[in-house]
DNA sequence: AATTAAATTTAGACAAATCTAAAAATTTGT
DNA sequence: ACAAATTTTTAGATTTGTCTAAATTTAATT
């Protein structure tokens, strides 16, 4: 069995923005794209890039870009999954909202226990998503995307039930809160206004007008 | 102004190993001391202290040793709440035996949210020992040990409570989990043997023989 | 295809935290 | 009290992760 590589708390941010970049599959990850990411400097992710290749968590090509390695994928999975079930646990268990997990999930994902991250999955009941509707990778990293699209996309007079957040700023779930609009709900567009692609939709009821970028940031499976 | 509440991991052991070393009233703990208890080399622990003198968190005396400041009192009493109330978090919350909650406590002493401590804090009903018998400093820093004493220094024929372990390595933990001997268990002292200071104990209806290292390293409070 | 623009890498520097080896201060033993 | 032993500090080096500035490679434009 290969032995458990130890990754510093750095080795391992970077190798879940390249994950969410989407560098897996051998897709190369520009140098740019990942210090835009992760507001650092182009220079800091070469040198980043050579240990990880180096440790073979990443493919690397000179001038070209990253790719996770299957150990990179499985070692992104295992962190994804860290951070979302702690996020479960913060609204679940600490009565947080679901704009305040990030940053504290952001530390709680580097904690390195095997023991303790399967003890909360359980305390949790095996939660398959997490505050944002994202999906959990199983401990033996299973990881399914929800069949689902943008609110925005939806087409006029269907319905939609509300599955996800694109945007996570606390700026955009908090305007969720206050106008009521949560996971779980059903959402049917009423009217779609040519001029500035804003929506008017049914929700439990109630009859919402919302812009293009609220509407482009909400993720909905189609109601049929 | 304040930046020195931005503690490393780093500074924050530091902090914590002088506490647990009794350097707090401006009682000097020596470098090598700190050294030896920390696992590192007194050139090390002579650099931290400049730093952590420089940051107000210590008073440091050329060639004599350091000792807390106020501040840093304040700081140590504030980790020490976490790792206790992570211990009693994972024994009472996640089924954790009492001698796996101090590696694990050791990482999550250092997460840095009040508001995810506090909510520890409510989630476990306040508590006030930890699940060695170690108490809890409360959020204000207030911090009173129990009135205890060592079962070995316990007068033949007297009885005590068990409330807490000197001792916490797994090797002695284990030790007690196989003769059921757990806090809250009522201890009668039967019998010194002046040959090598064991004891017959009563506990919970059964007669053991235990040796002085085990005597002294339990601690109970006189039943009177 | 040549030139310009953009992206990427290299080289050298720095801060944090550690180490080793040597120097300095303190403590101990007689 | 003074030499020896111990403790502590300094000086210089190392590792990790970062940076800036310059050089190089790739991409884009004419």
């Amino acid at each position: 069995m290969e032995k458990s590589f130890l990754l510093t708390r750095s080795e391992e941010n970077y190798i879940k923005t390249i994950f969410h970049l989407g560098g897996n599959a051998s897709n190369l990850i520009t140098t740019n794209a990942i210090a835009e990411e992760m507001q650092t400097k182009p220079s800091s992710v070469t040198d980043m890039a050579k240990k990880l290749a180096e440790k073979g968590l990443v493919d690397y090509i000179r001038y070209k870009g990253v790719s996770l390695t299957d150990v990179g994928v499985k070692t992104a999975l295992s962190i994804i999954r860290k951070h979302r079930l702690w996020e479960v646990f913060l609204v679940k268990k600490l009565d947080f909202s679901w704009d305040e997990v990030h940053e504290v999930a952001e530390q709680l994902e580097h904690i390195k226990s095997e023991k303790l991250i399967d003890k909360i999955d359980e305390l949790l009941d095996f939660p398959k998503y997490d505050p944002h509707g994202d999906p959990i990778p199983t401990k033996s990293g299973e990881f399914q995307e929800r069949d689902k699209q943008l609110l925005s996309e939806l087409p006029l007079n269907s319905k939609g039930i509300c599955v996800g957040v694109k945007d996570t700023s606390s700026s955009f779930l908090r305007f969720l809160d206050k106008n009521e609009i949560a996971l779980g709900n059903t959402i049917e567009v009423l009217e779609k206004e040519d001029f500035d692609d804003s929506l008017f939709i049914r929700i439990d009821g109630r009859t919402l007008h919302i812009s293009n970028q609220i509407a482009s940031n909400l993720f909905v499976k189609k109601d049929n």
